[in-house]
DNA sequence: AATCTGAAGTGAATCGATTCAGGTTCGATT
DNA sequence: AATCGAACCTGAATCGATTCACTTCAGATT
């Protein structure tokens, strides 16, 4: 039984195929009676459009593509939502494919969303595709970078001042009283980790107390990268241990966290502070709920849609960077030493 | 600058549209020297293949879509992944969306799939739908039922049999010396959450010591849901708390640790052991690390995946149910009343 | 009665890749 | 030399929705 197409529902309406066009496609130019015997062959005849065909025609789709850096992590989890209920109300599609920072998979997607003439592409960048989105744009399709501010502003951007986070959360251990600060995190390829650095190295100089602030590298953002981070940590001299850990994001806290229970030498937060990054919902589900430098995930992938669209329909607009500040969620895991702060 | 079409690589490449196709096609019937010179074209003229086009011809397209119902949880996330990678060796792509538990979202994307005329259709339902797969089926595009076993077995499901699984986790912690379980879980329309109970009963009633279980009814199977129902059953008299809790998933179950830890008054294990269902990668990274029963959830994906490709391309093939074991992850948080037990 | 107007509808051309019946070439075989 | 077949190539027809120049016709205007 072969579907049927729009040629048989003009039949069956006894009207031609341009009719049924207009019915489905500017229903103000068709009289209320073709109308109706349209819908009817519609039902009758179960009628579902030919994506396929009206896109060849059209030149263009009501899909996007979202190339995601890494979709284990529940923070792009929540991005990606953010953009598909924003895209939904759009009555538009989200395609979506996981790069694991991989460049062979990265360029695959961008390949295959290409092929497909997708509206538009979100993408978080892993390597350097500027070019490969230019190529894009050229046919067309725009881009819009995800979590990673566009430096020489040739595309739009939705982001979080991860310099000013990374400052907010040292400013916080400082003000907390900590004075020997561990900063965990790497790969330092990836721009959000340098930039939290930084940060919290101008909270460290801007401080008018003497605090140190020492680097622990890690090969990824995991849990388990975490962990082991932690147990490296332990194994110092006692007279070397930090009394805060700022974490890069939240899955590394996390692993810090476990590490640092198991060993049960230092509690936190009474001997250790430890601050993350992004504030995913484990994050105040940790046995000690940890504080963290909230991002407005959800906002961002809207955004980013919203922007997107926006450049789909005027490809004349300039690249407009959007930046989100990060909010301090304090919660146990950084309570000054005297408090027997809950949250 | 219009894109180029095959008929511009033809021209230039000095052969018909024919051979550029072949070329693409079925690159055996081809010169070399043709084979060169179309690629030559192709690099010069930048071409990439409209997949509308090839679609509206083919009749179908290498697009697989996923119905998910509650992308937030890492189960899912895990599922997606395996569906992901069996594709993408295959030269197929997941359109992937969410449904949160909403009819109306669900309908939604089995229309755009339609439209789309995607090869198949993973889905974990929510709603009854099998009325609406039967259609697409007539269109022929198979659906494969995705953590959600086909009581009627019109369709192919791979799941886990969630029976066993309680069953198992019951007796763990039966064979653990616990004597008063609480199960933790909810709502009962959702089918994991009653047979997960109804497997804890029959280990209770095979015990041959006597074992109590109560249940606690929780709204969804979220984190906070957990931290409440925690909250519920700290509250009772003392005589009346559990010595063990069977939360029916991990999500669930981090909350309710966490719960029990902020009030401090049971321990984990020593006095009330914990175990939940799904061994998310939280489930081990907990402060008190999480024993589970574990869903092989990237092996769900890329069977079910696997399954679906076979269907669509022989669609004879009758119905088949596979359904997984979960196995048993015995951490801390199982710990029997005397040990030690680190993991 | 002749003419015009606007609303409604028609149907052929179009988008670009694929397919396949038929054509050409050329070396091997008889 | 004639015949054959394999290898390779050609190009028109096809998929289904959309578009737009064109037709139709009821009713208004002169």
């Amino acid at each position: 039984m072969a579907a049927a197409s729009i040629r048989d529902v003009a039949q069956h309406a006894g009207v031609s195929v341009g009719t049924v066009s207009n019915v489905l496609n500017r229903p103000g130019e068709v009289s209320a009676e073709s109308m109706q015997r349209v819908h009817r062959a519609i039902e009758d005849l179960g009628y579902v459009r030919n994506d396929a065909a009206r896109k060849l025609r059209a030149g263009t789709s009501s899909t996007v593509g979202f190339v995601v850096l890494d979709g284990q992590n529940p923070f792009f989890g929540d991005v990606v939502r953010g953009a598909e209920d924003e895209a939904s109300s759009h009555g538009i599609a989200v395609l979506y494919g996981n790069t694991d920072e991989d460049v062979a998979r990265e360029r695959l997607y961008l390949d295959l969303f290409e092929e497909q003439q997708v509206r538009g592409v979100l993408i978080s960048p892993y390597s350097d595709i500027n070019p490969r989105l230019e190529r894009l744009r050229t046919r067309g399709i725009p881009a819009v970078l995800v979590d990673r501010f566009s430096g020489d502003g040739r595309f739009s951007s939705v982001s979080v001042d991860s310099v000013v986070g990374g400052r907010m959360a040292a400013e916080h251990l400082i003000e907390t009283g900590r004075r020997r600060i561990a900063f965990v995190g790497g790969p330092f390829e990836i721009r959000q980790v340098t930039d939290r650095l930084a940060g919290a190295r101008v909270a460290v100089e801007n401080s008018t107390e003497p605090v140190d602030i020492d680097v622990v590298a890690t090969a990824a953002l995991t849990v388990a990268e975490g962990a082991a981070a932690g147990a490296r940590i332990i194994s110092r001299p006692r007279r070397e241990w930090p009394d805060a850990i700022f974490a890069a994001n939240d899955l590394l806290a996390l692993g810090l966290l476990q590490a640092l229970i198991v060993d049960g030498r230092m509690l936190v937060p009474e001997d250790i502070a430890l601050i993350g990054f992004d504030d995913i919902a484990f994050a105040s589900a940790a046995a000690v709920p940890l504080s963290s430098m909230r991002q407005p995930s959800g906002m961002i992938g809207r955004t980013a849609l919203r922007i997107l669209l926006e450049e789909t329909s005027d490809p004349t607009l300039i690249p407009r960077q959007t930046v989100f500040l990060p909010q301090l969620v304090v919660r146990r895991s950084t309570a000054a030493r005297g408090t027997t702060g809950k949250t």
